[in-house]
DNA sequence: CGCCTTATCAACTAACTGGTTGACAACTGT
DNA sequence: ACAGTTGTCAACCAGTTAGTTGATAAGGCG
């Protein structure tokens, strides 16, 4: 897996079983063992579930004799939600920009020129 | 593809090309050609990307001539920034709770005894 | 009309994913 | 020390994905 940790969070999110986990670790700590009892799945398959989580830096382990707590790394989730602001927000400036130049070119067509940059039509 | 719309978001957003044409369409609609452009990989390939994103909702396509615009949905971005902020906060909001509970317990009792925990904090 | 451009469809391949089972490592507790 | 608990590793399998090439559809243009 020689990817970008932006790509692994995204990857890692994309399914609904490590999505649920994450939703019960926001809720706290948990041994792989009690975060596997609800599913219908070996607890290898959670196991390697939280690999994944622990790969993209969602999740981290500590020790606690046998078990190991597992803990989420909310401050990831961030990653994620900065990228897609920024990419949002652009395409918001878009439309409001479009909107303010087809209204001038409205506005010019069909009577006298008016000031540049009206404000922006919802 | 029998997979609910976030997931289907989350992955389309986990490749690094995907990803690299949603921010250039953030910057304004663009053929299927005209995306591909920049890449060392075949059309074929950059229109099965757009399909990913189309059928995650991302983008849409229009028709011109023989071209196919391709525009950002860029409202459907925040169906996962809704849902990450939902459990960020949850787990902040739990961190905070927890702090307070801690600072009580040091200051009315040095010698509180730690019991194991076997499944989820509430 | 034929030809070129643009994009998608179809079939194939290599790599990855999510699941399984079995083995075993790490540690507890009697 | 030994049995039991908890979790990971390894190998395997079926399904999906990201790329390829070739064919074809859709439409403008000389």
């Amino acid at each position: 897996m020689v990817q970008d940790q932006l790509s692994r969070v995204f990857a890692a999110l994309a399914d609904p079983t490590r999505r649920d986990l994450v939703a019960r670790l926001a809720q706290g700590d948990a041994t792989v063992g009690a975060l596997a009892a609800p599913y219908d799945v070996s607890v290898q398959a959670v196991s390697k579930h939280i690999k994944v989580l622990t790969d993209a830096g969602l999740v981290s382990q500590t020790r606690d004799a046998q078990r190991r707590p597992c803990h989420l790394e909310a401050q990831v989730l961030d990653l994620t939600t900065k990228w897609i602001e920024r990419y949002r927000r652009q395409a918001e400036e878009r439309y409001e920009r479009l909107d303010a130049v087809l209204a001038e070119a409205q506005s010019t067509s069909q009577s006298t020129r008016r000031t540049r940059n009206q404000g922006a039509v919802s």
